[in-house]
DNA sequence: TGATGGGGAACTGTATACAAAGTGAGGTTG
DNA sequence: CAACCTCACTTTGTATACAGTTCCCCATCA
């Protein structure tokens, strides 16, 4: 567990109110996604407990639910850990986000009403000015309304809960694998340019903008294969048998 | 509840050994793809837990995994029931599955080894048979075993695990919107034409195909719209009016 | 007849106790 | 010195008790 973030957290919870799993579901999700919990954190249920105030019932199932969004792994009668996807899911994701997004974006193409397109581009314009002040959470804040609500108002609302689910986990393994030399992963124009289609109403344009617009993301992350305990027990084994 | 299904319960609980909650999830699933368990059935904690021999615990994890899978629905303070998904969701649920199986066709055509695709021939033939004599229950598991066995093996895993859990769903409104008048949704010759494709190495033949397959299973459906509780109340409230 | 409201049964939400499993530090042995 | 074993401690698994909520029957009343 994260000490710095464990104060945070009580003293959020001693200002507001009564905690429900949910709430503890959304105050760790947010966590991991702002690396305040880094990946492999230990999360023990006591633990948990004892900083929102609950017993480990509300904690066990706030877990349960967790897992289930693919944000911690549970596995029986160990702690559970905040998950940390490898590079093969990375890529394997954005592949899926790719298809299920594109899909999502070229049914919506021309059919988004006028109130809706204009919260979009709002969104669009505070991701920019939070880019030029170089405050990156507010980016990012932005950023992700801006795909939550092409996921909220996607006609398939299967496809809808489907992307939901694919936006967040590209959110965790984005702030995992991010180049360090790189402040942001803002695309300059990638935004505009797509609601730009939606609202013309060319559903290939508009796939084909979330297809590039996706590519660009994952060439912005340092997926190159790393040293790990594995490949180290290999090297090492190799070593011993030159000798 | 469902009394039959209790009794059945009981007898083999008592027959096997320890019950953990995943084997509950195993059985309530196919129970309810079985349509043992209806649509709407009430599964209120300590009931299952007695026919389970466990405590509401575990009765609440496995309710909790199987809310996630979209089996059953868990709202607050209400017993669970088992899902009833709409029309329209229906129809949501399809067109993803085609999305997302079309494209695990796609990626898989040519690169399946032969073992796997020996296994998928014997299930396609097996399916034939059972289909031949009659055996509906022995037909689905062989036709759902081929999905499975396509998921599976995808090479995109996080792809593979959204297709797991579309083949589940669509399942499910498969024996809940079937025509009636039909004994089967048997469609003779689709699975063997995709392991054709898949065999041959041809990707987009093979997307095509899982495709038709799937229209044409929706085609098998029952998708028009019923007379609900809802709408009888607002034909209720025009004929109000107009008296 | 039909709407309304009380009240008890049924059920879920939460906390807690005990059992079982895993984890790790430190001593022991080859 | 390293591998291994042991034992105490930590953490999860399961059952259960009690509190709070909802559901539903039924008596009451317009």
């Amino acid at each position: 567990m994260n000490n710095a973030w464990h104060k945070e957290m009580l003293a959020e919870v001693k200002a507001g109110g009564r905690i429900s799993d949910q709430d503890i579901v959304e105050k760790v999700r947010r966590a991991v996604l702002t690396q305040r919990l880094p990946p492999d954190t230990k999360l023990p249920e006591v633990t948990l407990g004892e900083v929102f105030g609950v017993s480990r019932s509300v904690v066990r199932k706030a877990l349960t639910r967790l897992a289930s969004e693919h944000v911690v792994d549970q596995r029986p009668n160990q702690v559970a850990r905040v998950r940390a996807p490898s590079i093969e899911e990375t890529r394997e994701t954005f592949e899926a986000r790719r298809l299920v997004e594109g899909e999502v974006a070229a049914q919506l193409a021309g059919r988004l009403d006028a109130e809706v397109m204009a919260t979009l581009e709002t969104q669009a314009r505070l991701e920019t000015e939070a880019y030029e002040r170089g405050d990156e959470p507010a980016r990012i804040e932005h950023s992700l309304t801006i795909h939550h609500l092409l996921a909220e108002h996607s006609p398939n609302r299967v496809l809808g809960a489907m992307l939901t689910d694919l936006v967040l986990r590209t959110s965790i393994v984005i702030a995992l694998y991010k180049r360090p030399s790189l402040a942001s992963c803002y695309l300059e124009n990638d935004h505009p340019r797509l609601l730009d289609r939606l609202g013309k109403g060319d559903g290939e344009a508009a796939r084909a903008c979330v297809n590039d617009h996706l590519h660009s993301l994952e060439a912005l992350l340092d997926l190159r294969p790393r040293e790990n305990s594995i490949d180290l027990m290999s090297i090492l084994g190799r070593t011993a048998e030159q000798s």
